[in-house]
DNA sequence: TGGCAAATTCTGACTAGGCAGATACATTGC
DNA sequence: GCAATGTATCTGCCTAGTCAGAATTTGCCA
C-alpha cells in the first residue's frame, strides 16, 4: 500500500501541532519533488542547489551548517548531484581539507527554471494569505526555534 | 561530524517558508525523542502509541491512513514496538486479513507518564504564545495543507 | 619547531521510510 | 457458487539520514 495523505485529527492536544508540522512539510516536500520532476531534481537536491546559486555557502561543511544536514549525508548528496552534472566539488586553495561547491554551467543554465518552478509551489500553497498572516506564520515559526533553542 | 542546528536564513523568498518548517518538524521531533529516551520510547513509536490509548483507529490499516504511513513502514514500526512489548496485534475477528492493536498492560501503565512528557515539550516550545496565536498557528498550518489538498 | 587538539571530509554500519509486488482474505456481481 | 476485483498486511529493494570513527590537514601553544 503506497502511503496516503494523513485524514485530519481532530484535538486540541499539544501532539497535534507535531502532526500538523509534520504534515505540512511532508506536503511542501512533496509539492517540490512534484513540480520539480520533469527537470529531474529532488527537493533535497533543489536545496542544496539553491543555496550555492545564491551563494550562501563556499565550502561543503558551511552548506552542512546552513542545512542543518549530517556530513555524511550532504557527501552522498553531493555525490548523487555531482553525478547529475549540476555540482562541482573544487579544491579549497585556502584549506586543503576542504572542497569549495560550484555550479556547473548546465546548472547554471537550469536554475532560473527551477526556482521558477518551486516559486509557484509556494504561491499556490500560500493562498489566501496576506502579508500580515504571512509574517505571523514565520515569526511563529521561528519563536518555537527560539524556544528550543533556549533550552537545549 | 554530527548534525547541527541549523544557523539562522536571512531573506524572506517562499523558500525560506519550507526551511522554517522543516527546522521546526525536526526540532520538535528530536524534542520529543530526547523527553522520551528514559523510557526507552522513540517519538514515531510514541506517535503509534498515543493512537492507540486514545482509540484513534482500531486496525493497522487504520493507523496509517491516520498518521499518514506507509504500509510497509507500518509493519516494521510494529514490529519495533512489539518487541518493546508496548502493542500487541490482535487478529480481528471482523475480518480475517487485518489485525487490531492492543497496549499491553505494561504500556497502559507507562503511557501515562509518556504523555506528560511530550506535553511538557509541547508546552516548552509554545512558551510565549497565548490562546490566539497558538490557534492563529494552528489555523495557517491547516490552511496550508487545504491549498496543497485542492491541487493535489 | 614539535606535538597535540580541532576541523574537514569521507566511509561503514545501522535505522527508517517509500514503493512495488506477493499473499491471503473479503466483497461484488453474475 | 464462482470468478473478478478490491483490501489488509507483509516482504524485498531502494533511497536517505544519523552516528561513530578514520584520514588528512590546520592552527595553536609550549
Amino acid at each position: 500500500m503506497k502511503k496516503t495523505k494523513p485524514d485530519t485529527i481532530d484535538t486540541l492536544s499539544g501532539g497535534e501541532l507535531g502532526f500538523l508540522v509534520s504534515a505540512v512539510r511532508s506536503t511542501i516536500w512533496s509539492s517540490i519533488e512534484a513540480e520539480l520532476q520533469p527537470l529531474d531534481i529532488t527537493a533535497a537536491q533543489f536545496v542544496v542547489f539553491n543555496s550555492i546559486a545564491l551563494g550562501k555557502g563556499r565550502t561543503i561543511g558551511e552548506f552542512c551548517r546552513l542545512l542543518g544536514y549530517d556530513s555524511g549525508a550532504m557527501t552522498r548528496l553531493l555525490d548523487r548531484i555531482e553525478k547529475k552534472g549540476l555540482v562541482r566539488r573544487v579544491a579549497n586553495p585556502e584549506d586543503r581539507r576542504s572542497f569549495l561547491l560550484e555550479l556547473t554551467p548546465e546548472s547554471k543554465a537550469l536554475f532560473p527554471q527551477a526556482k521558477r518552478r518551486v516559486q509557484t509551489v509556494f504561491k499556490r500553497l500560500l493562498a489566501g494569505f496576506d502579508e500580515a498572516q504571512a509574517a505571523a506564520l514565520k515569526l511563529a515559526l521561528e519563536q518555537l526555534l527560539a524556544n528550543a533553542a533556549r533550552t537545549s
